[in-house]
DNA sequence: TTGAAACATGAATCAGTATTCATGTTGAAT
DNA sequence: ATTCAACATGAATACTGATTCATGTTTCAA
């Protein structure tokens, strides 16, 4: 198995995971280009070698992340949104969710930033595909009246720009205890932003 | 000279500022690791040794493009808002003037956001205190009754985090043309996010 | 039980580039 | 005109860390 080839006995699955995990470890805490191959099979308890058995090279594993955080990062706000009687509090809720996720995985999050140096068109894939799905859904709720006509591209952009930047403020750099202050502030400037 | 002493003849600053702007141009295009000090003097017709006259490694020439871009963005702002008859209208004209910066530099705007990986305490220390500053702003301007009451410090991050993530998108990555339509939409939701 | 494919190992390569340095050249003060 | 500090040069050095590979070991289907 020269790249990437999923593994064929429950052994290499485990591994392949072991070393996923030990990945996002290592570039989530010194970034991609300070985290070595060695630092990461010395974190997943592995040969060096063994990482080539599995990913094609570091920017491999990056990528592989990336879309991890993706799939993710959908999933949970997806979830989170679903019982919301309205789109107002689906932002509300969406906005926390995603605090939440960033406390939960940091460094999937700082990976996901980092992508934008390191392999851009991950990066753009993972932020257009997200926004695009974001403004349908602002385009429906403002059609039916749920908010202010308006831009909803535009809109999604600047609610995305919202939660990263308070994310990156608010969970990563200084644990606030208080994410629920912070998700209640940031929402009344969003509501009254949008409410009809 | 060993480091980044300031030269003492013309001829030593206008070779300084030849490097510095290489430097931007290079490590704005192709990111920080990508950006070989031989590219960057090439870039800028001197020798690969002359790079070491004048700065101490490719970091220190990196935080210095950080630093420059801080005092570039606080002096470009605070002039475009200057003459705004309330902060509302300030509000616009700073996230007009913000993205029209950053047609103007897109390299020293990517440096900044790469800065996070590179020297996250430069980065941070430019985030900060910006946030302050404006933060005052909007303290200020609510308790005139300007705004409506409200944590100015979480305000002034998601401000914040509209306009890079809107610079990013609506600059960097497809030049719009039309960045008024831009800011009227995003300004529109600020206003009403805001208004008293 | 056995044999072949899958997986594991880590020392040895290989590549790229940051940094140094010994040797000139230029600037400007006297 | 002279002189010394400042500046310029680029080949040589030094280092880091990614990737390979020859040699074992383990899994599992038959």
């Amino acid at each position: 198995m020269s790249t990437n080839a999923y593994p064929r006995t429950k052994r290499g699955v485990a591994r392949r995971e072991q070393i996923l995990r030990a990945a996002e470890a290592m570039i989530g805490a010194q970034g991609f280009s300070a985290a070595s191959i060695a630092d990461i099979t010395r974190h997943a308890k592995t040969a060096l070698g063994t990482f080539y058995i599995y990913f094609s090279g570091k920017e491999d594993v990056f990528r592989e992340l990336v879309l991890e955080m993706g799939q993710l990062t959908r999933a949970v706000i997806t979830k989170a949104v679903a019982g919301a009687p309205n789109r107002l509090e689906a932002e509300r809720a969406g906005l926390k969710a995603f605090l939440q996720f960033v406390i939960e995985r940091p460094s999937l999050y700082r990976i996901v930033e980092e992508a934008r140096f390191i392999d851009a068109d991950a990066y753009k894939a993972y932020f257009t595909s997200f926004a695009r799905a974001y403004a349908a859904q602002l385009s429906e709720a403002a059609a039916a009246g749920e908010l202010r006509p308006g831009d909803a591209e535009v809109r999604a952009w600047a609610l995305m720009g919202i939660a990263k930047t308070l994310g990156e403020r608010y969970v990563l750099w200084d644990d606030t205890s208080d994410i629920d202050h912070v998700v209640d502030e940031a929402f009344s400037m969003i509501r009254d932003g949008l409410a009809p």
